[in-house]
DNA sequence: TCTGGGGTCCTAGGACCC
DNA sequence: TCTGGGGTCCTAGGACCC
């Protein structure tokens, strides 16, 4: 029994989102930029016709833009997250096994699907995605996750194929390798592709018929797995549901320069509340926790400082009370007046499912308690959104917010955004 | 002046133990 | 010149992904 996967991706996904609300950017170039305005992450095709580049800071390409007047957003994440979900759902009437592999790309499981006609089934996923929701995308088939990856990127790249690519047959897949550079290959990145190019092997089909112990020994037992893939078996299954996080994550830049630790400290509050929110929806504690501070990596010498500080909690916490207490304490621990901050932010780290929390002899929190507050907070926040409930710490000000000056409206997701555009 | 954010996995090497 | 051998755990760093 064969295995069959599809990958559906999301053309220029964030900019495709800002076009889907807005029909008269049809045709224009669009980008989109990450938080503060800083890089460019996403781009229209014609906004990469331009040459525009993924993560190129906006202001040295600033004439460009102005001279072409490319269409300009901040990334809008409610936005984005919304549609995702809507895509996701549609496709999930296409296979009864989807992964949502990230933000704009899902895999389908077509393991049973070998009798229909493919080509013909692929693109009435593509023409439905497009016709109900506008959001266009490209379709690969193949054997291997692997290798759908490998249709997709073609699928979407040549004019022929028109969105849609079914690699079974060993004649197209063998067509598809050879036109395929080793580096384009889903698991090969810049690093390897530049060792394997001194070793000789530059396309997909050279990378397919290395021997196993040579992908090993240079591309380590994960390069082996995608060797093997492009050989047609299936090593990557289907991830149905999202593995709990092992570490998680929130830092921003801010918007401007910072120089005092209370200011420094009202943003770090906000990203703990961040940070917890995203724990406590994966029903996880955090052991310890990482925080950060740093300046501008680009200052002069003298200018720039970074430090950080591990943490470890007796017993596993989720409490905002609690990790607020530790982050602002390690923060003054690694704060030293004079820099100008442009960033900090935190690490949940040594994450344990709430099921198998070991208590501590030595606990001294009343943790019943702080499970209410929190369980209360969520819900006010659900209802009322972000920040309903904030605490002291997080201030009223927030000097240090981000950079949002081409933000478009929340257009599915807040009436009052919706209501404007009417 | 302006330069993103959030993850995973693998390996090598050191510490430590018996 | 001699200076065991093997196992586990932890961490830092390097590679990758979107």
């Amino acid at each position: 029994m064969t295995s069959l996967f599809a990958l559906v991706d999301c053309n220029n996904f964030y900019a495709s989102c800002e076009r889907v609300f807005n029909p008269t950017l049809e045709g224009n170039p669009i980008v989109v930029l990450s938080n503060n305005d800083g890089c460019i992450i996403a781009r229209s095709n014609e906004a990469k016709e331009l040459g525009l580049k993924m993560g190129q800071p906006l202001f040295e390409v600033r004439e460009l833009v102005e001279k072409h007047r490319v269409q300009v957003f901040s990334s809008n994440y409610e936005l984005y997250g919304d549609m995702s979900a809507r895509v996701v759902e549609t496709l999930s009437r296409f296979s009864p096994h989807v992964e949502v592999y990230s933000i704009d790309e899902s895999f389908l499981d077509l393991g049973n699907f070998f009798q229909v006609d493919l080509p013909a089934y692929a693109r009435e996923i593509r023409e439905t995605v497009r016709q109900w929701l506008g959001m266009p995308v490209a379709v690969g088939v193949a054997p291997t996750k692997t290798l759908a990856k490998l249709a997709n990127r073609i699928a979407k790249k040549s004019p022929k194929a028109d969105g849609v690519l079914v690699l079974t047959e060993e004649r197209h897949i063998e067509a598809a390798l050879k036109r395929t550079a080793a580096g384009d290959v889903w698991g090969i990145g810049g690093r390897y592709a530049r060792k394997l190019a001194g070793l000789g092997v530059h396309t997909a089909w050279d990378l397919r018929h290395v021997t196993d112990a040579f992908a090993k020994k240079h591309l380590t037992v994960a390069g082996l797995r995608t060797v093997r893939e492009l050989r047609g078996e299936a090593c990557i299954d289907l991830e149905l549901v999202p593995a709990a996080k092992q570490n998680i994550c929130t830092s921003r830049s801010f918007g401007v320069g910072i120089y005092e630790l209370e200011e420094v400290a009202e943003a770090l509050t906000t990203y703990v509340v961040r940070c917890a929110t995203k724990l406590r929806r994966q029903q996880s504690k955090a052991g310890a926790m990482t925080v950060f501070a740093m300046t501008s990596r680009f200052g002069a010498e003298g200018e720039t400082y970074a430090n950080c500080r591990t943490v470890t909690f007796d017993t596993p916490t989720d409490s905002e009370p609690e990790l607020i207490r530790h982050a602002l304490k390690a923060l003054r621990e690694i704060f030293r007046p004079g820099f100008r901050y442009r960033k900090t932010g935190l690490l949940l780290l040594d994450l344990v499912p709430n099921s198998s929390v070991q208590l501590s002899l030595l606990d001294t929190v009343d943790r019943e308690k702080h499970a209410q507050l929190m369980q209360a907070l969520d819900g006010l926040r659900e209802r009322f959104g972000h920040g309903a409930v904030r605490y002291g710490a997080q201030g009223t000000e927030q000097t240090w917010g981000q950079r949002q000056e081409h933000l478009s409206p929340c257009y599915t997701t807040r009436l009052e955004d919706l209501l404007r555009v009417r």
